[in-house]
DNA sequence: TTGTAAGCGTTATCAC
DNA sequence: GTGATAACGCTTACAA
């Protein structure tokens, strides 16, 4: 079943049978129709690999992301396939993990697939510590589109759309601070551009209200409920105290709030809680937890959008940014 | 950059670079090392779509799901995705939405995309009501294989592998009722597969104990913690007494516990509540919420190795089983 | 062991 | 408006 036997049965050559396929307007209404005939008597499907072995693309862009089954990384893959498909393209999804070498591994293997466009979804792609390690995605970025969702990288070829996330946990802290915290407890989990960002944020805040920056109340912890947890009640243990927790991360904070019944503690009159990206983690809880929406479908939207653009030739900013919002629900009163 | 220049660099013709590339025993060390070389030096990568268009295959397979970002769902699809890619296959993923129409139309649009087999991920796929609307994935069956995770359908091509949803609620309805429960409210989500098979754990296990199945304890929810508290609240308000609640996703568990909460119910003494997949927002209540895991990790292995298997010509049952495990928390004591 | 050449199903560039 | 025909880069008989 291809184009020859189309041809045939139309009565046509195959040129006309693939103009009309491309929607070519240099074919008469009375022959068009008749191929659409034929094609759907004959249940016709053009052949991807044909014709992606003459255009060299197959409408079909790769996307990394270090584990789809975080729930944020999870929500962008659905608003990222949702958003290619409704432009026609198809998606391969690759799950890289976060060791550099595997990183780097599975885009050559997405290079080689030929696809038209990268998409790397979270902030985990961009190496802070070290520049150099981000140099094979530079070089891609010279033969074909790379979107960065969530993360910054200046490039010619890479687009970046972000979150503001050190505006988001600037009102944060602010809002926090003006509502008499004074100790307020920063928990991360990573050194990524974004979770950097974030932390900045906190400090600036912190400085804008004349308050020094105490290192003894910030602290990495794995992205793991208990951990969090046990790190906040060694840390009480101490002798820290703090009457506010913020975290990179509502798994974080579902700890903290863990640690609170803990000890005990009234939420959110002693200790209030905020947590980040609005997942589904924060509203399980009793009391449900205040975080910060990071807008993953505009976000996703939006990088679809841009790379549609580029695809078209049009101008798009190296980076475009858009605002978060916090949302209050039971662990704050601001 | 393709074959020829290789050949040309090496001075041997296409066919043999082609060889080195296919691994085929037939060439010279001596030859074959020149080629690799050469092939290294040119950085040189094979054209899939050439390939493709010869072998009318592209090593990749379809993966459909009706919502990536469902928790249970956005684990299968990260563990398929590795079998996969251990196994030197691409996925191309697509998320359907629970439409029939789009269902269909994406299962068409997978296949006109010469995917090597397709994977069905997640039980919304077999329609319960409708035999024949199930056709479209049997007459597929007969042209490539597909693969049912979690789900069931009895025709030639198709492989399901599928949890024992009806032993593993049959048994934790009996060490309810064996703990001394006697009225168990039962809230589900969806009429598939999968879902009734749950819900017939339950009643057996009734039965066996010599109990009615009362039909005002049987309620389907959406899959929304919302939506499930507000149900269990009208439910006691209208004067409905219930000392245990089973439940056929997490989501609706953590719904009861908000409600068990707000009604200031003891747990598990006076209200005992058992979820279903042990997900994420199992852990991040207080208290936890024992729940029933349903193995996706394993589902997911043992598809990929069976389709790895029908692959390779070998002989695959058309349903493997795997047990569930009963985590116990803190809304059981049995 | 190696080379030649046909074929895979499209799209694009010519003529007409 | 339509039809030949040459790419596109690979695999694979078949010949040598």
């Amino acid at each position: 079943m291809n184009i020859y036997d189309v041809s045939a049965k139309a009565g046509v050559s195959i040129a006309t049978v693939s103009r009309v396929l491309n929607g070519n307007p240099n074919v008469s209404d009375k022959t068009r129709n008749r191929v659409l005939e034929v094609m759907d008597e004959l249940g016709y499907t053009p052949n991807v690999f044909a014709r992606g072995l003459g255009l060299n693309t197959m409408k079909t862009v790769g996307i990394m992301c270090s584990d789809s089954s975080d729930p944020y990384l999870a929500h962008a893959i659905y608003y990222l396939e949702r958003e290619l498909r409704a432009n026609g393209y198809d998606s391969i999804l690759c799950c890289t993990g976060s060791e550099l070498v595997n990183k780097r591994q599975y885009f050559e293997l997405l290079l080689s697939k030929r696809v038209d466009a990268m998409i790397l979804a979270g902030s985990k792609f961009v190496e802070i510590d070290s520049a150099e390690d981000n140099n094979y995605i530079i070089e891609a970025a010279a033969d074909l589109p790379v979107m960065l969702v969530n993360g910054y990288l200046d490039a010619p070829g890479i687009y970046s759309t972000v979150c503001d996330d050190h505006d988001a946990m600037y009102q944060v802290a602010h809002r926090l601070l003006q509502s008499g915290r004074r100790q307020i407890l920063y928990l991360y989990t990573s050194h990524s551009y974004s979770g950097m960002n974030k932390l900045q944020g906190y400090k600036d805040a912190l400085t804008a209200h004349g308050m020094p920056v105490r290192q003894e109340l910030i602290h990495r912890c794995a992205k793991d409920l208990g951990e969090a947890k046990e790190l906040l009640l060694s840390l009480a243990d101490s002798g820290l105290t703090f009457d506010a927790v913020m975290t990179s991360d509502d798994s974080l904070a579902v700890g903290a709030l863990k640690f609170a019944h803990c000890r005990k503690k009234s939420i959110p009159e002693e200790l209030s809680i905020v947590g980040y990206n609005n997942s589904m983690l924060s509203y399980c809880t009793d009391p449900e937890i205040s975080s910060v929406d990071t807008k993953i479908e505009s976000l996703s939207i939006i990088t679809v959008q841009s790379l549609m653009k580029v695809f078209g030739g049009g101008q798009v900013p190296g980076k475009s940014v858009i605002k978060a919002d916090f949302v209050q629900k039971q662990t704050t009163d601001l």
